[in-house]
DNA sequence: TTTTAATTTATAATGATTCTAAATAAGTGT
DNA sequence: ACACTTATTTAGAATCATTATAAATTAAAA
């Protein structure tokens, strides 16, 4: 089984249609050794322009629903997206917007003494800015 | 001394010049017992239309910079503030787009594990999203 | 009071994102 | 292989938050 035949497989488990474009994507997306940070401009500047920018947001908010991208909370213009979508932590270098993955084992674990009644906790998000250190 | 003495004092020892526009944008923020957290659509809202939309970011811009206004990282079409300057955290009711303050008090100290070479950390930032749990 | 620089403001511009609606293509059944 | 149904793609328009512009106003200093 090839590389795109995973992809066709992934999408077509999901109910996804496996099309040409989607499987372009998967491929900037998830042929990677690490996680991939990227906004919907990063994406489309990998993808050169043979795909619509419509398409590329449809398709981001789709894999976004399915749980194979996650949204990573910063407050920025523009959303950034992660391709690793396990429970983990990020810093971010406000430098150069530049996010660097903060795995769990890296942090102790955040420990909440609160509890707001009738809601339950859905994620934890530790967020780390950093800045030159000059 | 009144309140907005208080304010001009606050502003002038900032080197803003204290405008009736900012005072009153003062008086709508700091006049609170609780912390306020608010969008600019929110804020001019309390405004009623008396001051322009360009002069509420221009303040609200201000005021960030000034340290007297702390924006908070979730990841949404728009900016979230919090008058609340101090280090502390957040719950955000994904439900409500509600943000809801987390004391440090009540979180037990992050500790992070990891470095990065040539940076210094600016800010550590806990979002725990909650959800009605039923 | 005069002066100067900061501020306010309406409006235009920008940029990210979503919407629209027509054309295309995937997957299903035959 | 073929037709059918429905999802998807797409260009372009629309929307929404935010910033820029540039002229009029005003605070604070001289």
């Amino acid at each position: 089984m090839n590389n795109n035949d995973s992809f066709i497989q992934k999408l077509r488990s999901s109910g996804l249609k496996a099309t040409a474009q989607r499987i372009e994507i998967c491929k900037v997306l998830f042929n990677r050794d690490k996680t991939f940070h990227f906004t919907i401009y990063d994406l489309s500047k990998f993808l050169n322009k043979k795909i619509s920018l419509a398409t590329i947001y449809n398709t981001v908010n789709a894999f976004k629903k399915k749980g194979y991208l996650k949204e990573i909370s910063i407050n920025s213009d523009k959303s950034y997206y992660d391709t690793n979508v396990s429970n983990h932590h990020h810093f971010f270098n406000e430098s150069t917007n530049e996010l660097i993955d903060l795995h769990n084992k890296d942090v102790e674990k955040v420990k909440i003494k609160k509890n707001i009644p009738g809601k339950k906790i859905k994620s934890i998000e530790v967020l780390v800015k950093i800045e030159n250190s000059n």
